[in-house]
RNA sequence: GCCGCCUUAGCUCAGUCGGCCAGAGCGACGCACUCGUAAUGCGUAGGUCGUGGGUUCGAUUCCCACAGGCGGCUCCA
């Protein structure tokens, strides 16, 4: 036994440090509960695993982003194991860690129920307290092959090894690069389980602090529909039993909060059966917001220079056919009707109707960039699966706009977008933003050129409006390449939102063409963009990220006035006049409830302001102001009262 | 579209191991009460138990199909 030497590397400080060889990284840090592997040379690994000469060592604590990601995806090979020891039958998919958690994929020839979770939890909570031994084994293909005859899946994984781009989501959690290795599951010295894995795991079972299984639900192996679908068990772990908890509260408060229970309770909005699945109908006070995001947003941008334009909702076969949208997505299209042999079809989109627009006469280089504008209604039929509340329904309305301009406009008409587009989401109350920039697919069509043009301009105008974002490789649409904003909600949701395209499809295809200052014939760029997305799924969102205690500039109800007494009900209604006169909406409350029912009402229904009145008030000309939040003001004069409101919803405050 | 689950009053949910008039809370409506900061009291109405078919002496209950929904997967121009 000899001397070698490792760097330990601590919060940025590193620190030589001679040791024994045969030491592994889990001696080194030993006595350091929170530590379950080591990042040794940048790559991670086992604690169990020997340091070599010259090594430099990290601890990966249980609470950082890697240290989860091993937990979650230990607590997979326990539910793994758990699944086979209850049903030997069931055949390994994969187990990868995801946000939050982790999964396995099973083909099991029985459907996994919701009391075969409780007794498969129960079994890992047995495994845990065993604390079985993950340890690590490297064998040959063959060796894998062998020992691994009975899970198909898992030989086609070690046949798939080191193929370029062949590995299926999650799939390099089993299978890297370099050689395979086996986990054994040790119970003292006895095999309890084992798994084709990279790794790396925690130490032992009884690492794994706190875990539960969530749902059981079907998933195509290997991401494929045309493959046979696995069950897929999905379940979440955290580093202790308190995360754990605020995970469950996290998820309760994301329930509480889902627009489609928000939209029923709020009278909002609804999906009648009669009328088709996806399809909604806006009720008053829904549509109160509704109307009032429309007109903000209107009013930006006629600011910004764009013109409004309205187009019908159904169009001949030929529009289409020259847009490409029958030959790339007649699936998503509904079904055409027939007049007089000819066809027409829904519109699944608003471009080929601007275009219309566009080439209703010649256009002049003077007239670019033209913007136009439209809340435009398509409907698209999406499979019946997919169908979700407002986020994803059949019929919707975009803020859609195209913009046509030249190609030497194309840079800062895209930089002046997107600065315009995270503005105006700020004004609804939206903070925290992101983008993806999506890339050239394999299926395209266009110019490779005119492809890299589109995208380094995309880049740029991310660049310089200061947005952090990822490039999403082979994303875009097969013709143009896109941004998608995505956005925080106040729980850290992400959603995307907005999304900008630069199309040098339609164009050509439509061929639109405008004069130049020299008299020639040119054909102009196309900018696609929607900021909300569409009007219902950015609804759906704010719904959420308020809670349905949207604030003062938008809530259907803005004020709420509470008569202590019959009595002060005429007092009340002369200052819901001069409320109504600011423009601000507000009622009386006149039922035969008691006051302090009446609070509670306007309370469930979120209104921002209540403004009370009895005998005291009416003597003072005062109103008793109440806010959503529970304080209160008494003793205000109605002047200051109404200024305040007014005040609060000009500025568009958060309450 | 695929896999699994669900569907009882406007909402949330009991219940019927196949059998007399299917229940509750909230909401709605009515009456009384006129009240000072999150639920006054009493009463009334409201359900062909998602739709269609089958099994059965008898189906809301069991079986099948369909519709709608939920959780995922795939998809999202």
């Amino acid at each position: 036994m000899s001397e070698i030497s490792v760097s330990v590397v601590r919060t940025g400080e590193r620190a030589e440090c001679g040791v024994t060889t045969g030491t592994t990284a889990g001696e080194l840090f030993e006595g350091d509960r929170s530590v379950i592997a080591a990042r040794v040379n940048g790559e991670l690994r086992d604690l169990a695993r020997v340091l070599s000469e010259g090594d430099e060592v990290e601890p990966v604590a249980i609470e950082s982003e890697d240290g989860r990601a091993i937990l979650r995806h230990s607590t997979a090979h326990v539910l793994a194991q758990a699944v086979q020891e209850l049903f030997p039958e069931a055949k390994l998919g994969i187990g990868p860690p995801i946000e939050n958690g982790f999964y396995y994929d099973f083909d099991s020839p029985v459907a996994f129920r919701p009391d075969d979770l409780e007794r498969i939890e129960t079994r890992m909570r047995q495994i845990v307290k065993e604390r079985q031994r993950f340890s690590r084994r490297a064998v040959s293909d063959d060796e894998a092959r062998a020992e691994l005859a009975a899970e198909p899946y898992k030989l086609e994984l070690i046949g798939l090894k080191g193929a370029a781009g062949g590995a299926a989501e999650g799939a390099g959690v089993e299978v890297g690069g370099g050689e395979l290795t086996i986990y054994d599951n040790l119970r003292g010295d006895e095999l309890a389980w084992k798994d084709l894995c990279r790794g790396p795991h925690l130490p032992t079972t009884r690492h794994i602090p706190a875990f539960k299984l969530m749902r059981v639900a079907a998933a195509y192996w290997r991401g494929d529909e045309r493959n046979p679908q696995l069950q897929r068990i999905y379940g979440t772990a955290w580093e202790t039993k308190d995360a754990l908890k605020a995970h469950l509260t996290m998820l309760e408060e994301a329930e509480r909060r889902d627009h489609r229970r928000l939209g029923v309770e709020l009278d909002l909005f609804s999906f009648p059966e009669e009328i088709g699945s996806g399809l909604a109908v806006w009720h008053p006070k829904g549509g109160t917001i509704r109307r009032v995001m429309e007109e903000y947003s209107r009013k930006r941008h006629e600011e910004s220079g764009y013109e409004f334009v309205y187009t019908p909702h159904i169009a001949k076969e030929g529009l289409f056919q020259t847009s490409g949208h029958l030959e790339w997505y007649a699936d998503g299209m509904y079904a055409p009707m027939e007049d007089d042999g000819q066809n027409y079809y829904l519109k699944p989109m608003n471009c080929p109707m601007h275009v219309m627009i566009y080439r209703s006469r010649g256009r002049s280089y003077r007239e670019l960039p033209l913007r136009l504008f439209e809340f435009g209604t398509v409907y698209r039929y999406e499979k019946s699966g997919v169908v979700h509340g407002l986020t994803r329904a059949r019929g919707f309305t975009q803020d859609d706009a195209h913009i046509f301009c030249t190609p030497e406009q194309l840079q800062d008409e895209l930089a002046s977008l997107l600065a315009f587009t995270v503005g105006l989401l700020r004004d609804y109350g939206l903070t925290d933003f992101t983008a993806d920039l999506s890339t050239r697919p394999e299926k395209y069509v266009g110019e490779i050129e005119q492809w890299n043009t589109a995208e380094a301009a995309l880049e740029e105008a991310l660049k310089r409006a200061d947005i952090p974002y990822a490039v999403a490789e082979g994303e875009g649409a097969f013709y143009a390449p896109k941004i998608d904003v995505h956005v925080k909600d106040a729980i850290g949701r992400k959603w995307q939102l907005s999304t900008l395209q630069v199309d040098f499809q339609l164009p050509g295809r439509f061929d639109i063409e405008y004069q130049s200052a020299d008299g020639s014939r040119q054909r102009p760029y196309m900018i696609h963009r929607a900021l909300f997305g569409s009007e219902e799924r950015f609804f759906g969102i704010l719904l959420e990220h308020y809670a349905g205690a949207f604030p003062p500039w938008l809530a259907p109800v803005q004020v709420v006035l509470i008569p202590i007494a019959e009595r002060h009900e005429d007092y009340l209604a002369r200052v819901a006049e001069k409320l109504a006169r600011q423009g601000i909406r507000a009622e009386v409350d006149r039922s035969d409830d008691r006051m302090q029912k009446k609070i509670r009402t306007a309370q469930t229904h979120k209104v921002p302001y209540m403004l009370l009145a009895g005998d005291h008030d009416i003597e003072e000309g005062a109103v008793s102001f109440r806010y959503r939040g529970g304080e209160q003001k008494n003793g205000v004069p109605i002047d200051e009262a109404v200024a305040e409101i007014v005040s609060a919803v000009e500025r568009r405050i958060q309450l």
